[in-house]
RNA sequence: CGGGAUGUAGCGCAGUCCGGUUAGCGCGCUCGGUUCGGGACCGAGAAGUCGGAGGUUCAAAUCCUCUCAUCCCGACCA
């Protein structure tokens, strides 16, 4: 390949789009795998975009209500056991606990011992633990509603990982609530599903499909799931965040109680909802190319890299300068409630590799700061979203608002890339062949990106979403809530429908 | 847990079928020099229990046995 079309990442999303998503964190240097199978290192560059994450839903949260606390890693087997759809939904990835200390063996290694009288499980996700705690916490309606979120890691023993999507250990938020009414509940689960829709789209510039899970993709225990999906850029569905309705079942086998205000005994209502660092794989997928990450510049760990240009150490002296001048235009700047962060990069590079390493990295702006645009009185800016070599020549004076308000188109442009990439990939349809041939690689060998998001009836038969799932590997990804109501024929088996779901290959 | 594969320098690999000097290559790293505004080049150098244990042999990265680990494809999943 030439230099001139060579991309920062091999393969590209056409060729092989799981390596291509390895290679682009691999790139950017935002996580790696460990030694512990299953388990991720989160480096600097991707544990930044978690904090940021964190503190934007962090406020989020706030306004609607929640407050913060901490509750235990270990979940007592017992707990666990009173929720019983719970427990088998959980059961075969729960990590245990089983012994408290390690003694010399005979060999020079070391033995487990002190075998625990009652095993004590990882938390795989905390409704019962906090369960617990609620129950004792609340006695009255005047105690209610309960508007607790938990920022945690959590561990799921999964058989495949994937950094970010799928590792056994994750970090995430989860939010549980008890309430005195179904109504009261049910609004709160779905005003935090919109809290989360409204994430993504105004700070991952993630279009999402808000809707509720069928029966079978139900969260263990749950009365209903509600969920956001996004499409990446394989065309498959991301689940990016869940909202639970749970009902009374949570406050049943917690022993959640309360005195209503007509004076009786009454099983509170609780909701869940999480977000996890699978957001960040969101991220990847949805915006990335073929030379590395994209951020978007709301969720970006800095905004700008400076890359000062020079021969000698006058020239070295006389540049640094004048890049101090660039980056003192940003201290303590904030934009759309951001505060933005420069990066200067003086390393002992060619001005071609500090740029190709920002690139990778996906910092929105690179400026590039050589004795020419010093003599001229600007720096020559560049933007990720446009083609590596573009540059334009900014005058100094200019610089501030010309970055800030690129920033904001930046932004805008990933928002309106990946809603175009969505609306391009959904389609209708109405005849089970056509269904087939959409979700049928042509390429059986070596299956290219192919499929999409589907809108077609579904009867509601559980037996018609397993013969899809079994024969195509497709799967209801939710009935949306912005549905058409128009009657139809079951894309499977042909029976009366009333509404269109959403079908699609998911992670 | 079923099926397939792989363990050789920090990373990626060749060498193994058919045993034979001192185990190579690319990238990276270190040092020196020329470069630097579109992924530079030249020269020198450091770095390896060949996954582990046992066996066969004059001789094992190579053959045999056992073992450990990892990856891929399934089933399970945010």
């Amino acid at each position: 390949m030439s230099k001139q079309n060579r991309t920062a990442i091999e393969p590209t999303r056409d060729q092989n789009y799981a390596e291509w998503y390895q290679q682009v964190i691999k790139a950017a240097d935002m996580a790696e795998n460990s030694d512990v199978r299953g388990c991720m290192v989160i480096k600097p560059w991707g544990y930044a975009i978690w904090e940021n994450i964190q503190r934007a839903l962090d406020i989020k949260f706030r306004e609607t209500g929640h407050r913060n606390a901490y509750f235990p890693i270990f979940i007592p087997k017992s707990y666990f056991e009173k929720e019983s759809e719970h427990v088998e939904g959980f059961a075969k990835e729960c990590a245990v606990v089983t012994h408290s200390r390690l003694e010399d063996d005979a060999s020079g290694g070391l033995k487990v011992a002190g075998e625990l009288t009652e095993p004590l499980i990882v938390r795989p996700t905390s409704e019962t633990i906090i369960g617990a705690s609620f129950a004792r916490w609340v006695n009255s309606y005047r105690d209610l509603p309960l508007l607790i979120n938990q920022w945690a890691n959590i561990v799921r023993w999964e058989m495949r990982t994937r950094l970010f999507l799928r590792t056994s250990e994750f970090l995430w938020q989860e939010g549980h609530t008890a309430h005195e009414s179904f109504e009261e509940a049910m609004e709160e689960s779905r005003k935090m599903l919109d809290v989360y829709a409204d994430f993504a789209k105004d700070y991952l510039a993630i279009p999402v499909i808000k809707g509720e899970k069928t029966e079978s993709e139900r969260f263990p225990g749950a009365v209903n799931t509600f969920c956001i999906e996004a499409m990446m850029q394989d065309k498959k569905a991301l689940q990016s965040g869940t909202s639970h309705f749970l009902g009374q079942n949570f406050a049943k086998a917690s022993g959640i109680k309360f005195q209503n205000r007509e004076g009786e005994i009454e099983y509170a209502w609780t909701s869940s909802w999480g977000v996890s660092t699978r957001l960040i794989g969101a991220l990847i997928m949805a915006h990335s190319d073929d030379n590395g990450l994209v951020l978007p510049p709301k969720i970006a760990p800095s905004h700008l890299a400076v890359i000062p240009i020079y021969r000698n150490e006058e020239e070295k002296a006389h540049v640094l300068d004048y890049c101090k001048k660039v980056t003192d235009l940003f201290e303590r700047t904030e934009w759309e409630g951001i505060r933005i962060y420069t990066e200067m990069d003086e390393r002992d590079l060619t001005g071609s590799e500090r740029n190709w390493y920002w690139i990778k990295k996906g910092i929105p702006l690179r400026i590039e700061i050589g004795p020419r645009d010093i003599a001229s009185g600007s720096v020559m800016v560049a933007r990720r979203d446009k083609d590596p070599r573009e540059k334009q020549s900014v005058q100094l004076e200019n610089l501030k608002d010309y970055c800030l308000s690129t920033l904001s188109e930046i932004q805008d442009i990933y928002y309106q890339r990946a809603l175009a990439f969505r609306e391009k990939n959904t389609v209708k349809i109405d005849s089970k062949d056509e269904f087939y041939a959409f979700y049928t690689a042509k390429n059986k060998n070596k299956p290219e990106i192919h499929g999409g998001f589907a809108h077609s009836h579904w009867c509601g038969d559980p037996a018609c979403e397993e013969q899809i799932k079994a024969d195509l590997k497709v799967t209801i990804r939710c009935i949306p809530f912005d549905k058409e109501i128009e009657e139809g024929h079951c894309i499977v088996c042909g029976k009366p429908s009333h509404e269109r779901v959403i079908f699609a290959k998911s992670y």
